[in-house]
DNA sequence: CGTTACATGTAACGTCCGTTACATGGCGCC
DNA sequence: GGCGCCATGTAACGGACGTTACATGTAACG
């Protein structure tokens, strides 16, 4: 890839994690990266070009953070705790808040912005699924911990309050603990 | 309220359920509606305060419809379950979802919905609070319970598998149940 | 030096947007 | 019948949008 397109690419990001894509344009998305809509176009083809390869970016950077981050867990910590320090923390915070507003907006406009729903929603299940202890890897069980993990996300979107929202997971681990009585859930 | 108008919100609202609110524009909605977006103007003033005043409509009215559903619960039915029935029946999902759909824009662009965002977020906590056993009436345990039905809704817009998101809910509250030894969660 | 390819600037196109100006209905009231 | 008020239709405004046409710069290469 062309290195300028690769600036653009890095300022897309930046911009789109501070202003959402709900009502993203060219002219204030190019004013803030320093060029013109006619050098988007230039370079991308198309706004939903742009948008796509931004995306996927933006993706496959979380994913590789996600994965790196999943292989190192302390040590008493439940995998779900790991996680959710990942992804509260300043650097994954802004674009895990974007990827769910693009969750949501995929659900009403599949029409738009449906090709980012494909791979997402059925791999994170299956990943938390296999990551469970044989005794408890039901969809349910996998679907739980994804809903939990994703309701308190958006909570902490919302309300901006890491103590209450992390106390809650905390109390989800330990009522998980008390009900299996010991052990480590996912 | 002119009776014009009240036709008028009726149709906004199902229109917006539809469609959902990002990219909403009034010739579209006003074709749906049978009428032009010169007379929702006329009658409304603006695009903003038509909005307003459709979904606080749609607001109080599930408001009153949660209302009703949380004084007749089943027996041996937890709290929780009951107002996931509620939710995902066809006449509340779909309002619902925009609800959903609000709450993330406005985490977005506060400017634009915040408004939408003050009474919410807290009264929710606040409500299911106060309908938890004095034990477990904790700031962690609302939170949790709100987050768990947030996150299963979400999942269950995204991916539209009613089976699985109940089996999960059913799987916490039997987590809850046996964490505590019997009684009934909220 | 001339050519070629990529990068960029300026300006416009056509379309949609929310909103407004202006004219015209229908309908009760004097 | 005239008058006023609410409702409505037609058409336009100014502005933003994604995109394109066209010209110009710049730098590498023969």
């Amino acid at each position: 890839m062309a290195p300028r397109k690769h600036e653009l690419v890095e300022a897309a990001i930046g911009y789109l994690v501070e202003h959402g894509l709900a009502d993203l344009s060219l002219r204030p998305l190019a004013a803030a990266a320093g060029t013109s809509a006619r050098l988007l176009i230039y370079h991308f083809g198309s706004k939903e070009r742009l948008l796509a390869e931004v995306l996927d970016t933006l993706q496959s950077r979380l994913r590789a953070s996600f994965d790196a981050v999943s292989a190192a867990g302390q040590e008493g910590e439940a995998p779900l705790q790991t996680f959710w320090k990942w992804a509260i923390s300043r650097r994954s915070f802004p674009s895990l808040r974007l990827l769910y507003e693009l969750q949501i907006l995929a659900a009403q406009k599949p029409e738009s912005y449906g090709r980012y729903l494909e791979r997402n929603s059925r791999d994170w299940l299956e990943l938390v699924r296999t990551a469970l202890p044989p005794a408890e890897r039901t969809d349910a069980m996998a679907t739980l911990l994804v809903a939990v993990f994703d309701g308190l996300f958006l909570e902490l979107v919302s309300t901006g309050d890491r103590r209450r929202t992390t106390e809650a997971l905390d109390e989800f681990v330990r009522i998980v603990r008390r009900a299996r009585g010991g052990g480590t859930p996912a």
